[in-house]
DNA sequence: AAAAAAATATGACTTAAATCATATTTAAGA
DNA sequence: TCTTAAATATGATTTAAGTCATATTTTTTT
């Protein structure tokens, strides 16, 4: 569903929602850590991410990564996309080119409606929200 | 959601159903043209699915591969679980070890619900039934 | 201004998935 | 029984994803 690298960045996002501010920036050694992705990896991918402007970062001493206040506001969907590109989480699931609800390939009655139901989710949650979660223990922060 | 060989897997099997018998086999030659997948890794592929009686095949002159009344009879998710492995389908999204409905991570709630009920379709759903689909133009064999 | 600490940029290396190739076995038909 | 046509078995090659390493740039602190 998602490429390693997505799940990788979510996590890392997630982290930095929860953990960090403007005031209190993380060092990629000090993130890698704790959400077990290989810490050269993780620099990449956050490299990236921060030039999609969707993660804040300040080089230099006292310089990492953190999330600003619109950062906060991303959709968990745009993280996703960011990292595996639009059309992974749209394409149909055999890779058939004309896939639509006019030209539905056998699988699409099995899984179109629940896969919209849960992109529709991904498009409507917010980093913020979903750090809100963790901060109430709803849900965790994986390792 | 599924991997590459997983795709080739159903389709391959889909075109058996509906095109196949007993009396009509099919050689993989001829069977990897219309459905677009690398002759031989498809040949791989199905030599799996006949060691675990998913599809029959025939050795020789006038030999091929079909599917069997018995073969019609398995689920998709079974096609999927033997080229996937049990545990893809099922895994937490984030990789989580400890994943499920009490220790669920972040994006568990956003997604959960949607995925059960994705693989309670794939669960239920026979090859026998989708040929029928197919047959009845209710849906298509993908190239 | 110099030194140090951080991200950034670039590229090399490794591993696993996907693809391709070939030799072997089995069964049919002449 | 011999030839031929098919699947089977095994392994080599290629490609892409994931991982690691290093040199460069920027900013802070002294
Ligand atoms: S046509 Fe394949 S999922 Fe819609
Ligand atoms: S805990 Fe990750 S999907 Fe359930």
């Amino acid at each position: 569903m998602f490429s390693n690298s997505a799940k990788y960045a979510i996590k890392a996002v997630l982290y930095l929602a929860v953990n960090s501010s403007e005031e209190h920036k993380i060092m990629i050694k000090d993130l890698a850590k704790p959400i077990n992705v290989p810490r050269h990896y993780l620099a990449k991918l956050l490299q990236d991410l921060s030039k999609k402007h969707l993660v804040s970062s300040i080089k230099g001493p006292k310089g990492g990564f953190y999330l600003s206040a619109k950062n906060r506001k991303e959709k968990v969907i745009d993280i996703i996309n960011a990292v595996d590109g639009e059309e992974r989480m749209k394409a149909c699931l055999l890779s058939l080119e004309g896939c639509n609800a006019n030209n539905p390939c056998s699988l699409h009655h099995l899984i179109y409606d629940e896969r919209q139901a849960i992109l529709k989710n991904l498009n409507k949650t917010s980093l913020d929200h979903l750090a809100e979660h963790i901060k109430s223990g709803k849900s965790i922060l994986p390792l």
